[in-house]
DNA sequence: AACCTATTTCCGCAGAGCGAAAAAGTAAGA
DNA sequence: TCTTACTTTTTCGCTCTGCGGAAATAGGTT
């Protein structure tokens, strides 16, 4: 966080670098390990980590001495889904598709640079990939964020694919990955992602539209036990159809 | 909040209360709005507004120069819903209660003297109850809540009621219906409201207990058009059914 | 252009929050 | 049981962060 800003409030900030620290564990934290996390002093952390207690975004376990989000955190995600038409709209496809594939079947929306998953329907297939609500992924390597940048009003496309490659550059990592999957979702109208987030899971998203409101219809699904072929002709296919139907009139090729 | 504890960091304390501020309104609000609403100098809002806007947690419209909660805010929710369990246990008899009651059919779990709804699969009758995650009620007057109360461990049961009730009569609340509604559910199992937290509105619930994780399983209804008897009859039955194959040898009668 | 309202920025100031150090708590090993 | 090592919490001196009133700015209406 840049301290150019004279009116962001640090200890603000430093709350939410500490729950942010703790959504991304696999396992509750203790103080020191927050502290580590974080880079701030342990009697910081202590008091910080007191202060979102008594608030109670996050309990503690007195015998383990570590700390895990509490279900208030769905609270003030609340309005955000239940204010979401495009929700509404594209649930009953999120179910049918499932039903349909045995996939794991999502719908995400944009969030500045990156993609955060709405609403998820955990598939039944043996390798589904088990995915939650709030999951959140960069745009700039996943098939949700790729269909959603494809299908940006221009000037706007331009801006943030600018901010993206900019950040792809700031990490050392490859463009050509991110200009290929964009051009190749340019072209077909959906968006093929494997292994960029995570090794042995890859996405299939086409970008939804209504009432405004933009996100994809998207199945992340298990790269080993799905073939890239699969991906580009039935995946595809499916979600092809849905969103024909759930955005209709609505082009989502615009290459 | 109580000023006794030197510990609490006053301005995380007044980062969330604009936070929840805005997850209890029905539309994005303006600085002086919430100013108002959280009892704080506009000018102290502003600076929060822009320090939780920078973080992320809110966007602004510049039309309207209103504020409201963007997605991310689904992100400190998600290890949350990862990781539990009983969710898992439970989701496959979401659906297929919905799919047989044509209602809204959902998992919460306990969050301190609340009760916080997990998943939520949307009934499609014409006048089934509209709820989202993160939606959260009172265990006071929920049937969600009473039902998990009622399934507590003697002890904890004890403490929690006693924190109830103290509750109610702080808020000058009629202490019969909780208990009325208590009795009730420890004699059948089953834990139903109506129209307690919303006119209109009233709810069915049993607890399901999976690994260690208390959870209830809930129908909210319209009451207009389900009558207080199929809650007890139909809607009762189907849920002791589904209860005591998530929780086999689980006995939530402890009347 | 004038007026009104809402919001943001500025800035003096004091006390809120910082972090190092001390105190307290906890677990493991002898 | 005692000792040691490690973790966490509390204390407290200090400074600079965050506060809020006032001034400036922004935006809409007549």
């Amino acid at each position: 966080m840049s301290r150019e800003d004279r009116q962001l409030i640090d200890s603000l900030a430093r709350g939410f670098a500490i729950l942010e620290c703790l959504s991304r564990a696999r396992r509750p934290l203790g103080n020191g390990e927050i502290a580590a996390l974080v880079d701030l002093p342990p009697s910081s952390v202590s008091r910080l980590t007191h202060s979102l207690t008594v608030l109670g975004y996050i309990r503690r376990s007195p015998s383990q001495r570590t700390y895990e989000l509490t279900p208030k955190n769905l609270m003030l995600g609340y309005p955000v889904l239940a204010g979401m038409s495009l929700l509404d709209r594209v649930r009953p496809y999120l179910k049918s598709i499932s039903e349909q594939t045995g996939e794991t079947v999502t719908l995400a929306v944009r969030d500045g640079l990156y993609s955060t998953f709405a609403e998820v329907v955990q598939g039944v297939n043996l390798v589904a990939v088990r995915l939650s609500t709030g999951a959140r992924l960069r745009l700039a390597n996943s098939a949700s964020g790729i269909a959603m940048v494809s299908a940006l009003p221009e000037k706007e496309k331009h801006t943030v694919t600018a901010r993206i490659r900019a950040e792809i550059t700031r990490r050392g990592e490859d463009l050509a990955v991110f200009n290929n999957s964009l051009e190749e979702c340019e072209a077909t109208g959906v968006a093929i992602v494997r292994n960029t987030w995570q090794k042995g899971i890859g996405g299939v998203a086409i970008a939804v539209q209504a009432q405004g409101e933009l996100g994809a219809l998207t199945m992340p699904v298990a790269t080993g036990s799905v073939s890239a072929e699969v991906m580009h002709t039935t995946l595809a296919s499916t979600l092809r159809e849905a969103a024909e139907t759930i955005s209709p009139g609505y082009e989502p090729q615009t290459g």
